[in-house]
DNA sequence: TAATAAATGAAACAATCGTTTGAATTAAAT
DNA sequence: ATTTAATTCAAACGATTGTTTCATTTATTA
């Protein structure tokens, strides 16, 4: 229920403008966007944000904990909390692990969202006035944590220092294409988003690293040449 | 000597400006930041970075100009202009990919230089407006392909495209933990720089994973249980 | 030492920033 | 239909932005 009054607040014309906000401070920075740039591409007085925000502070922390609600990975905490999983099981562990980047790289890299959700949610953990926001430290640090739990129970011969590196290695593999996005499009000739197909070979890359990392690869690929 | 040119405008009160404005931009972004912000700081008049440089925007270019330079990673290059060097060797291959990613963990993460140099540095690939500048596509994309080519020499069996795949991944791993520096820190408990022993197990750990990766890994830890 | 160039400083410039005001308009409720 | 509330708007507020001016100081050169 205090999601659904919390949804009820994203509705309408104040979420037309978390919506503009929230784009415009992806790309260019709390501190690149004017609120008149916002209101213009909103289609609306500037007097409009503090209208419905109060000032342009209380409008980023909405944009911020806006993107953070719509990204947010569940599948973590769901998996910690099923006591049915049998991790000894490389099976189970394998499935376990795809799901965890699969996850992310759809909500943060795909089509799923606008990439500037995830871009401004990075964004949280960089740079003022978003960063040390309460929304960094009730989704980054409770989502590391448990997906260093989950890691550190698929792999259980390696240290719970190990498994953060790991899990620090997801979250980095995958961030490096939300946050420089602009430099790799370059580099990549790309002129729109992130084909499919990229996205595909991408998230494959990603969970052949890490299960070859952690040693739960399946063995015809760990003989063969 | 186009160099040494370079250098020789490095220096004096012309440096200690790019030296404060480039901390600055890397930790609040250039929008983050007014001139007086960095008069202050420095100790210079207002009017400094005007005499200096002509406008706050040279500066920024300056800046990112600097930094560029320092941490530059000109290893990949050395290594494609030695055609003494055997790639049929798994143990040179491995030399390679080591040194490849012990530059990067040294020049982005290290206490060899401050670690708002290579913070700026990657807000070049992000964050107007300093991105699409020309120093990108002069370090970032040459840097890239060099890169994606030593890999190719060294896992023939891989595909460019996996290569490319794999580039990324030593860049992605070690940004994360420059332009993520913040959240990381809090989610770890540090409060100064990254400790040497926590960059040199981050260092070991890149690397096995990347040898993992490309079927580099020496054979006796294949086998090990 | 005198003349010249380089560097610094206080003050002000127009432009833009976030914000506020109060009237005009629209929507909802009685 | 009338009253009340919610929303939109143009205009202006003081503060801050990047920049410029010009006098003053410091350093260099003749």
């Amino acid at each position: 229920m205090e999601i659904e009054e919390t949804k009820q607040e994203w509705s309408g014309k104040r979420l037309e403008l978390i919506e503009t906000a929230g784009q415009l401070f992806a790309d260019f920075g709390v501190n690149g966007v004017s609120i008149r740039d916002i209101a213009e591409k909103c289609g609306v007085n500037v007097a409009a944000v503090n209208y419905y925000f109060g000032s342009k502070e209380n409008l980023c922390m909405e944009t911020l904990r806006y993107v953070a609600w719509q990204v947010r990975c569940p599948l973590t905490k769901k998996i910690l909390e099923d006591h049915t999983i049998d991790y000894n099981s490389k099976d189970v562990c394998r499935e376990i692990i795809k799901g965890l980047v699969e996850e992310r790289v759809q909500n943060y890299l795909s089509d799923k969202y606008p990439m500037w959700y995830s871009k401004l949610f990075l964004r949280s953990l960089v740079e003022p006035p978003l960063r040390f926001e309460n929304v960094v430290f009730q989704n980054f640090i409770p989502e590391l944590n448990a997906l260093v739990e989950v890691l550190s129970r698929c792999a259980p011969r390696n240290s719970r220092e190990k498994c953060m590196f790991w899990a620090f290695s997801i979250l980095g593999e995958i961030s490096f294409y939300v946050f420089a996005e602009p430099g790799i499009k370059i580099a990549l000739n790309l002129t729109e988003k992130y084909p499919p197909a990229f996205l595909q070979q991408l998230q494959e890359h990603i969970i052949s690293l890490i299960l070859k990392g952690l040693e739960l690869k399946e063995e015809k690929n760990l003989y063969e040449s």
